[in-house]
DNA sequence: TGTACATCAGTGAACGCGCGTTCACTGATGTAC
DNA sequence: TGTACATCAGTGAACGCGCGTTCACTGATGTAC
């Protein structure tokens, strides 16, 4: 109520000058992107979708590539942030290792959740762009969640010795075939309560696995 | 030497008449898929190879939908006879749980062979197509493999007896999320050593996580 | 405070391309008699 | 063994479509003086 003003980008200018086509067309790619997955990003849908002309995307992308580029970089934000934000909503428990448990089955079941409720974006997430430099691991916001959950693990006491280093890897790995097969893979034609069965199932032995 | 004629397909008749056209074309098509991905994949491209109209096409295929699928299903049984060709290489050790457990590794390390060793292929065995009736997962060669190296694991007692069931499922996520984290995503930029580390530190982790 | 002008951010028409698919057709094959 | 004819498996031209990208352009903005 204390500010009145309508505004839906930061300048919000006149007709003529849009103000901030690159976060609109990256917006409007996105919103394609979710609706169809990465092959249904077109530069020129995109530009429709925002009221402008296909050429004026080239002033502020390279080409297609560019911009699908962008929305891939986006996709995997949304994915950090879906994932974070699950981890912040419930409480913790008292002791430490359960904690650190906890928080580590909240990521992977907000992962796959994230896979099967955004599948579009998911799949943009990981869809194969001819770049000459693909991302660090350490970019994926995933990445750091779990290095900071394993090491709580492994400070209780929960990760064998031998077992702490490149678990991110071995972690992630099961999350995201988890999410990959339930999704677009054979474990698609499961009926509901046996795809929880799976998730549980496998997020156990992930557990286990840590442990000697 | 004994059968000195040339032929390429089952009944190789003239010139109009093709003899095995649904055959030649699902070929043609898998080698587009093999180049380029499930997205390489296009119709008249694949009559082109051939050597025919791409009309001919639609005497065998309802339309590009089915021979994308054709390329799917045949994607799948390259990857389940690669995986079987390197479980049956290497001889067998004696003690039998050893065995068990040196074929799920060998699986394993196949399955994550053949995804970088064929990426378009490995992409098209999991390429999304909006069929009604998706594949069970018991098709999947994998899955039979899956199923009779963990029972020969659980007889030998190295599974816990709770973590049987839907063991399969858990163990092809670990493997398949390790493919494409490799192939396509964020692991794609780690040195060959440090790749088969991770891949070491998963299976470990995987194994050790059927045991309690 | 006003004005000239460089620069920035758009426009609209057009390009070539290759796609999936349909059409009316023709050549080859095989079967009934 | 020969012939008429239905059927099968191809052809080639054409369709409409939407894409990415380029072109010469124009309207808006901001800065120097």
């Amino acid at each position: 109520m204390a500010d009145t003003a309508v505004h839906d980008g930061p300048p919000a200018r006149g007709g003529y000058h849009h103000g901030d086509l690159p976060n609109a067309l990256t917006e409007a790619a996105v919103a394609l992107a979710s609706e169809g997955g990465p092959g249904a990003v077109v530069l020129r849908a995109a530009a429709r979708r925002v009221g402008v002309s296909a050429t004026a995307a080239y002033r502020h992308f390279a080409g297609h590539a560019d911009l699908l580029r962008a929305v891939k970089e986006r996709s995997q934000r949304l994915l950090d942030a879906s994932v974070a934000t699950a981890l912040a909503a419930s409480p913790p428990l008292p002791e430490r290792g359960d904690e650190a448990e906890r928080r580590l089955r909240a990521i992977a079941e907000a992962y796959v959740s994230f896979a099967l409720g955004q599948p579009g974006l998911f799949r943009s997430c990981f869809c194969h762009t001819d770049d000459e430099n693909p991302p660090d691991p350490r970019a994926y916001g995933t990445y750091q969640l779990l290095r900071e959950v394993l090491d709580e693990l492994a400070e209780a006491g929960r990760v064998s010795p031998g077992l702490r280093e490149d678990a991110e890897a071995a972690v992630w790995s099961t999350v995201h075939g988890l999410a990959t097969l339930l999704l677009d893979g054979p474990l698609s034609v499961l009926p509901e309560p046996r795809r929880r069965a799976v998730v549980e199932r496998s997020l156990d032995g992930m557990v286990h696995g840590l442990r000697s």
